[in-house]
DNA sequence: TCATTGATTTGCT
DNA sequence: GCAAATCAATGAT
């Protein structure tokens, strides 16, 4: 893990259309430097947040819990939800993609299968938020294997803007948070974008 | 300053 | 399947 620590996808990956990084970063490890190593998980379900989206946290603006996800592309923004915290992926000013559910990998805490868990077992919180994926303690490497399908559908727990269909899911893949997306409305995996 | 709400999880029916 | 937990950020007053 630590040549793939070293070497993140970096700031400009995360500098394009939102579901279009929401779909690519399936499939890619996450990996979390922890004392003496590294623990990492499988992104298997992502959602994208994106402009003139009323379910946006940073739709109105930025406001002091917001204010990360108007930092540049690849910036971690964590907030809290309820007793739990959650991360996404910022893709620019004000969109970001939230990172719902993964595989566990190794030197995980606890079970990742859900946005809050997710946080959890890889001991993100508050002290992350605003960390940069391409060289802070939380990063993102690997590639998708080659003809990954992704089901997509609404995005899970919203009450504006509940249709648009900006969740994204490995088809099939056990480690999806419930309700699974519908496995109608199917999108190949971009892979438009080639790690250099 | 006050009331409402929530990008969730968990446990109980 | 459904509701409680539980509290800070947010928006209204």
């Amino acid at each position: 893990m630590r040549a793939a620590f070293a070497r993140p996808l970096p700031g400009r990956f995360y500098d394009r259309p939102t579901t279009e990084v929401a779909v690519d970063l399936l499939g890619r490890m996450l990996i979390r430097r922890v004392p003496g190593g590294f623990s990492f998980a499988r992104i298997v379900e992502t959602e994208a947040y994106t402009s003139g989206d009323r379910a946006n946290h940073a739709d109105r603006g930025p406001t002091l819990r917001n204010r990360m996800m108007f930092g540049p592309p690849g910036t971690l923004y964590v907030y809290r939800i309820h007793q739990v915290h959650c991360m996404n992926a910022v893709t620019g000013h004000g969109t970001a993609v939230l990172l719902r559910s993964a595989e566990p990998g190794i030197g995980l805490a606890s079970d990742p299968r859900g946005p809050g868990r997710l946080c959890r077992a890889l001991g993100v919180g508050p002290a992350e938020n605003g960390t940069s994926l391409a060289d802070g303690p939380v990063r993102i490497t690997g590639a998708p294997p080659p003809g990954l399908v992704v089901d997509r559908g609404p995005r899970v727990g919203i009450s504006r803007d509940v249709e648009r269909p900006f969740r994204f899911a490995i088809r099939g893949d056990p480690w999806v948070s419930s309700p699974r997306p519908r496995s109608r409305g199917r999108a190949r995996a971009q892979r438009s974008f080639a790690q250099s």
